[in-house]
DNA sequence: ATAAAAGTGCACATGAGTGTGCACTTTCTG
DNA sequence: CAGAAAGTGCACACTCATGTGCACTTTTAT
């Protein structure tokens, strides 16, 4: 009655991280689809995980820790850097955010997904609030309405580029935030061209 | 052998309707559902069309009527104020905009949709182009991205945003719209608020 | 009113995905 | 090495959606 083997316990994260993977290529991915993907056969699976929906919802709860990371991780000294961050942030987690946007898809897990996303949400709130505060941010959009579409916005930027440019296309979901923040497309402009500069000009 | 009958011209019509409708609120509804909405059996349905891929494919055919129609009827004296009435008119067509994303999602019907939003992706193009050509809208992207860029804002916002209050909803498609063109918020602000204004000022 | 068109209500076959049982083999771990 | 844990390979039952066949009823247009 030995607690657990090693290889089990990669095995379990193997899948879930495949889980992960192939959810965000297809929202309905099959339990043998993701199985094969990690390696194991569709029997095998189901050692690890009851049935598909515990299986989703552990994918979830995975990514909510590192969504939690990223919103931890986020500070810098104004604002919009910190606006800048978080986009970026997320943006090199593209394949979390575009499996989360998937499995928010069904009805069923909409709660769960939110729950796992508060942590990013709130600081995403926190940002804009004391940009509003500080008149770096728009002001003809409630508080509320603009977090919400500066996170459509990111997200959409984030599920819907598969360019090959990575780089580039990091950078384009950071101009269309900021665009979307209030900013005119000069000071967005200036303000990614002059990345050393600490302090950067207001949204007037 | 009587060409066809009106009711059968109807139902065939409200099929595609109802189709579009349902596979607007869920991508994958049955067409057990779709009948049903549109107030037949599954097996009348079949009676129309040949089957699932040819009711879709008429779903299609009949939204690129409509966007055709959307792209004709957008013209202004100024590309920022054509942009504005092709985001408002988009708007109004919400369940076709939604249903035609929720189609494009299956690879299969990619190159279709592709197609029938053409004459709205050509219109959108033309003026972006002017736009950009004119100096009123951002330089710092080039014009096939900005133009990608604006559709997929404004998509989104008028996919994602199931509010109440319509009047309110597509203002913000169009602040966040002219936002991604390139304008600072207090130029958005005050474009919208003297809608009256023939002429505006350029995004500097 | 009447005949063809349209629609109903069943039954049936098919295919994909899920979840389980069971005998068997492989692979860690102490 | 020995034994338990983990995984394989199969069979099975179940669900859901698609597509078709056929006898039957309803509706429309002439």
């Amino acid at each position: 009655m030995r607690p657990s083997r090693r290889d089990a316990v990669r095995n379990r994260d193997e899948l879930l991280s495949c889980a992960q993977r192939e959810i965000a290529r297809d929202p309905r991915a099959s339990l043998a689809t993701i199985a094969r993907a990690a390696g194991l056969t569709r029997r095998a699976l189901y050692g690890h995980f009851a049935d598909r929906d515990a299986l989703v919802r552990a994918v979830i709860e995975r990514g909510a820790e590192r969504f939690n990371a990223i919103a931890l991780g986020v500070s810098a000294s104004e604002p919009l850097a910190e606006l800048t961050e978080l986009t970026t942030r997320l943006w090199q987690e593209a394949s979390l955010v575009h499996a989360s946007a998937a499995i928010a898809l069904e009805e069923r897990y909409l709660t769960l997904t939110a729950a796992s996303l508060a942590p990013v949400r709130a600081r995403l709130a926190a940002i804009v609030e004391s940009g509003q505060r500080t008149g770096r941010m728009r002001r003809d959009i409630s508080a509320a309405t603009l977090t919400r579409l500066i996170e459509e916005t990111a997200r959409t930027l984030i599920v819907r580029w598969d360019e090959q440019d990575a780089e580039a296309t990091a950078q384009l979901a950071v101009r269309a935030v900021l665009s979307i923040a209030g900013l005119s497309w000069q000071d967005v402009d200036a303000r990614l061209s002059n990345v050393d500069k600490g302090e950067a000009p207001d949204a007037r």
